[in-house]
DNA sequence: CAGTTTGAAA
DNA sequence: TTTCATTCAAACTG
């Protein structure tokens, strides 16, 4: 761990994530701490000194059966052994955000998006108030409560409201949207106010705007939401509404108490009026609820949940806070891979019982939602459609689903002539539901292109991971919406719902002429290159899979970034592999065989497997090469790992914990990696996993059994490593083995046999022979390499 | 028609 | 900054 952890808290600048040292918590030793923040950083304003300051705070006589520490700056330090933890825990994930869950101190962070979603799901001021107080040590600081209340007030006084494919911000106090909103947004470009409440505001606007921009208004109580109110849209130049307008007053004045004000924003805006009413700006976040049931605009969609589907409890919890006031509010759930997050999305569609529209992340993943639409709801066969650049099904009826990428909606070139009319179908639609998947993994740019083009009543967004540094991250509460739910990781292993890993760090040495040549190297890459291939760790890679296959009968999945280095230990070790270049049909063959062969149980990935590829069978995960530092991808292949195992589910269910699925890390010893691993920790650290350093692998005594066990070897490897170089040219090396060509060359003859069912690994060997095709075409334009890669090797 | 190959986009 | 990965469309092959 080389001083990971240490580093995190004793940094001359405490960073705000990093949570104090367990010292720091208890009375006698706080005073140590202070001297020393103090001293490194004498000049760091007086109100963040005192904000560390604990010793100031009055613990509760009884403070020992109180789970939680309440800091002045919004942090909150959580117990984990205490008898509360676990409503304490519930309470916390719902109003703050979590930074850093290690062992005995979980450490939350109180923002005010935290609390913006807190509210939106339900809780009221004055419950997270007291609840809180309930659980701290102390006496809440004034400053925390103070923050709540800032945070909480305006909640839910404006919303945004879908009609008739315009939208509307409403709110039943006519100041804030008068005042607040049209003056601070001007530059918005919002379309129409209402000039009645705020007569002067239209003589300040008409100074500030051009006078198209003001329009006038039109009562049309048909519009609202609900009870009697009116609305003001859009007309043109010219006065045309001036006697509906008295009649709204009218009416307006009959029902005072439950009117509602509202005006029209262009759809373009939306998202920049919704950016700017959020709690660290204006400080009005949007609600954005669809009342589904009283729509009679839009056709329904005759869909219900399947009998047989039922929902696990987490996902009926996640449900509930989604419809908790019999709307349909949007946001995102948080749910770890595996746990059954479709479910939740057709659910959701399922009660809603409009059009949806439903995104995915590319092709496969369109097929698997449009099968589990099939498989959880009675949906009619011509009522949901896929479309995805080779499958473009047609939409018939009033209603339906839709199932496409956002590649699909978002993209900008040219467009095949079905896809034109497709995409012009579900941009006038309006949409009941917009379910998003793997929200996290989608560019903003991206977003903000579906978001403006797909108009809808609700959004929903899904989602394993929030990984919290990413600026993209914060963009989703006003692209999608708040937070509505997020499982606890741990809680589901216990459940028996996802598995439980076992993660591990192996710790591999430098042979001693690979850490010469290492030294030597200025070039990055080139390092990287060499301790990847490191003899050592391939040797621990061996082991790990000869052990798990043989020995458990698991299914392993190694993941290396490094193209050189993926291509080298899998034709070494004889195992498929699939990266970039792998054709669509090549790379569901290699998954069928994975699935269903039990000779191949072990497949190589780069990069690919990170996103895309569904393997719900592997349970072992060998990492030997991955990006610097990125927290996401480990969570991400991870996830791989997660779904739980029938046989081994029915284990944990006769009470025993135990491990049944594997992580494991390879680093090699004294070189970058070592500093790169400690980063991407972090992420099983904040998720509360542990994970233990394993440093004697492989165990001695297999010795010759594995590869790479002479001086004479491992120096043949150096070779090729060496001379492989920054090339891909080196690559070509690796295929001129016997053992490598025979490989690829059996790959590309298994690929042309179109029926290909249980014939097994064997396939490899039996086709190694005699089969081969002729020699490689010429070396084309050497810039191209790639190309010619994926040429000949597909 | 199903599978490939290529270029373009981002 | 580079590399790797992704996707769509269109043309070609047997």
């Amino acid at each position: 761990m080389a001083g990971g952890d240490g580093d995190r808290h004793r940094g001359p600048k405490r960073h705000k994530s990093s949570a104090p040292s367990k010292a720091a918590l208890v009375d006698e030793s706080a005073e140590f701490d202070y001297a020393d923040d103090f001293d490194e950083d004498a000049l760091d304003a007086d109100k963040e000194v005192k904000k560390r300051d604990f010793t100031k705070l009055e613990l509760k006589p009884d403070h020992a059966s109180r789970p939680l520490w309440a800091c002045a700056d919004g942090r909150i330090f959580l117990e984990t052994f205490s008898p509360l933890y676990k409503q304490a825990y519930d309470f916390l994930i719902a109003i703050a955000e979590p930074v850093c869950r290690p062992e005995s101190m979980h450490e939350y962070n109180l923002t005010p998006h935290s609390l913006y979603a807190a509210v939106s799901v339900g809780l009221e001021t004055t419950t997270i108030i007291s609840v809180l107080s309930k659980l701290s040590k102390t006496k809440l600081p004034r400053e925390i409560i103070d923050f709540i209340h800032g945070s909480t007030a305006n909640y839910g006084k404006v919303k945004l409201v879908l009609k008739k494919n315009r939208y509307f911000v409403e709110s039943p106090f006519p100041e804030v949207v008068s005042l607040d909103l049209c003056i601070k947004n001007s530059d918005c470009s919002i379309l129409l106010f209402d000039e009645r409440i705020v007569p002067s505001l239209v003589q300040v606007l008409s100074t500030l705007l051009r006078d198209e921009v003001i329009s006038r208004a039109r009562i049309s109580p048909e519009d609202s939401i609900g009870g009697p109110s009116f609305t003001i849209s859009k007309t043109s130049g010219q006065s045309s509404g001036h006697e509906d307008l008295l009649n709204g007053m009218e009416l307006a004045a009959a029902t005072e108490d439950k009117e509602t004000h509202s005006f029209e924003i262009d759809p373009s805006q939306v998202e920049n009026v919704k950016q700017r009413c959020l709690p660290n700006a204006l400080n009005y976040p949007m609600l954005e609820e669809y009342d589904f049931r009283n729509d009679t605009v839009n056709p329904d969609l005759d869909m219900e949940l399947k009998p047989q589907a039922r929902p696990r409890p987490y996902q009926e919890k996640s449900l509930s806070k989604m419809f908790g006031n019999g709307r349909a509010r949007s946001g995102i759930i948080v749910l770890p891979c595996g746990a059954g997050k479709s479910l939740v999305g057709v659910s959701a569609a399922c009660r809603i019982k409009k059009s949806c529209l439903c995104l995915a992340t590319n092709a496969v993943s369109v097929d698997q939602w449009a099968f589990q639409f099939k498989l959880w709801s009675t949906i009619k066969d011509d009522h949901i459609s896929r479309f995805t650049s080779d499958n473009k099904e047609k939409f018939r009826g009033m209603a339906g689903v839709v199932v496409t990428t956002y590649n699909m909606v978002a993209f900008g070139g040219k467009r095949s002539e079905d896809s034109e009319k497709i995409i012009e179908e579900i941009r006038n639609r309006e949409w009941g539901l917009l379910l998003m998947d793997e929200v996290h993994v989608v560019p903003a740019h991206m977003f903000r292109k579906v978001i403006s083009i797909t108009k809808s009543h609700c959004k929903l967004g899904l989602t394993a991971t929030l990984v919290r540094e990413d600026e993209r991250i914060t963009d989703l509460n006003f692209l999608i919406g708040p937070k509505l739910y997020e499982a606890n990781w741990l809680d589901l292993v216990k459940g028996g719902f996802i598995a439980n890993v076992q993660c591990a760090e192996v710790w591999c040495p430098m042979t001693k002429e690979f850490f010469a040549e290492y030294l030597k190297k200025e070039n990055s890459k080139k390092k990287q290159v060499l301790y990847v291939m490191n003899p050592n760790k391939f040797r621990a890679c061996e082991f790990l899979i000869r052990f798990h296959e043989q020995q458990r009968g698991d299914k392993i999945i190694v993941f290396a970034d490094n193209l050189f280095a993926l291509t080298a230990y899998a034709m070494k070790l004889r195992k498929p592999m699939i990266y970039g270049a792998t054709s669509h049909a090549e790379r569901t063959r290699i998954l069928y065989q994975f699935k269903n062969s039990p000779e191949v149980n072990t497949i190589f990935l780069s990069k690919v497997g990170d996103n895309s590829i569904d393997i719900p069978e592997a349970n072992v995960i060998i990492q030997i090469s991955s990006h610097a530092g990125s927290r996401r991808q480990e969570a991400q292949r991870l996830g791989r790992i997660l779904r739980a195992k029938g046989k081994h589910q029915d284990r944990m269910a006769g009470g025993k914990e135990e491990y049944n699925a594997f992580f494991y890390s390879l680093v090699s010893t004294d070189t970058q990696e070592m500093y790169y691993s400690t980063k991407r920790q972090q992420f099983l650290i904040d998720q509360g996993y542990s994970f233990k350093v394993i440093t004697s692998l492989p165990p001695p005594e297999e010795g010759p059994n594995l590869s790479f066990y002479t001086l004479d070897e491992q120096l043949e490897l150096l070779g090729k490593v060496l001379n492989a170089g920054d090339d891909m040219i080196g690559v070509e090396h690796w295929e001129e083995d016997s053992d490598g060509k025979a490989l690829l060359r059996a790959r590309r003859s298994a690929g042309s046999m179109s029926a290909f069912s249980g014939a097994g690994g064997r396939v490899y060997i039996e086709y190694s022979t005699g089969k081969g095709k002729g020699a490689p075409k010429k070396p084309k334009d050497p810039s191209k390499r790639h190309h010619l890669f994926k040429k000949r090797y597909q």
